[in-house]
DNA sequence: TCCATTACAGACCGACTGTCGGTCTAGAAA
DNA sequence: TTTCTAGACCGACAGTCGGTCTGTAATGGA
């Protein structure tokens, strides 16, 4: 049972691949079975026998793109010397990450009306969301019981850079906004 | 030549109506053309008549949404004594206006990948996000060259925890952290 | 050797979007 | 009054797409 495992698992990686270039540069609608069958020299049957569907097949790419970005992420933040370090690497990275149409169409703009809003969420919070929150956990600027709106307030407003970023090309000015709204951020509660 | 004008305006805001409940309820991709035209009782000639396609279609629906949408806002902001004040209470009547499942799905969810980000962004421009920039302007917390950056990253916060809210139920909690989230952006940029 | 399992093939189905030739009628022009 | 035009509306149809189903080949364990 290792010839056979091996061609499934190498099938499925191909089409994965296939799919996500697919994906990012037609994006969901856009692309269709057909192309990735074409592009795969692949069946019909054999496509459905991997991944279940369309749907399928798509979060099995928003997975795999969000696992890479993960990994890169925490290598950008490693030599950090501090919590706060790290978040502010941690949010760079990921807006220069976010140059990339991949990042952008899979996860940003059509993981949300594909998969849902309440999957698209449960996927980011085993990725993207949960490195941010952990990370603004550990600046211990924000009271407890606001971290988790505060993680989701963070992650939409880096995003939407990311996303702002790609369009108008003004990185270093964005960068340099970011790091202002993270300063404002991590002052800490005013009296109220 | 008045009859006729306004049989087609008629149909065309019936059409429109039923197609942002049904867009609304079951999505852009869940929604058929078909599921309109039954409901309406109209044919498909007609339809395509007056819309130039399903695209087309959910771009009239989402522009009248946005419209009524900037209206209440407005109203809510009416009686704020200042220019900090009336960004509080449009956040918080965005984050209220915004548990309705019609903003959501077609505003917040779908709009960005049916009709791409550019062009979403430049729907946003004429409503929500235009009122947020000359709110934020008026406070004068933000230098000018970050405030375009700075609106985005308000909305996109603010868009999130609308959606959070939809989905937790804890409105309160949210809109406390909402509170403090601008508090502290507003409180001016320290010293670097 | 036998057989269960897995990889793969491709015909087929129903649903969907968008097109096209055409009808009907209000109301302007003659 | 008659003629003509523009716009509202109709429905058959073509083409595409996602997904299903039946069947075949080959691997590897019993």
């Amino acid at each position: 049972m290792n010839l056979k495992a091996e061609r499934g698992a190498a099938t499925r990686d191909r089409v994965l691949a296939i799919a996500t270039r697919l994906f990012a540069e037609h994006g969901y609608d856009g692309t269709s079975i057909e192309m990735v069958l074409h592009e795969s020299a692949l069946s019909r049957g054999a496509l459905y026998h991997h991944y279940a569907g369309k749907d399928a097949l798509f979060e099995a790419v928003l997975e795999a793109v969000e696992t890479r970005v993960g990994h890169e992420i925490a290598e950008a933040v490693k030599g950090a010397a501090d919590a706060e370090e790290a978040l502010r690497q941690g949010a760079r990275a990921w807006i220069r990450l976010a140059s990339e149409q991949v990042i952008q169409r899979i996860v940003l703009i059509d993981a949300p009306s594909v998969l849902g809003w309440e999957k698209w969420r449960e996927v980011e919070a085993r990725h993207a969301f949960g490195m941010l929150k952990g990370a603004l956990r550990a600046t211990k600027a924000v009271q407890d019981d606001h971290l988790e709106v505060y993680a989701h307030m963070l992650l939409a407003a880096i995003n939407e850079i990311a996303l702002l970023v790609a369009r108008t090309g003004k990185t270093e000015k964005a960068e340099r906004a970011v790091e202002d709204f993270l300063t404002r951020l991590l002052a800490g509660a005013p009296p109220r």
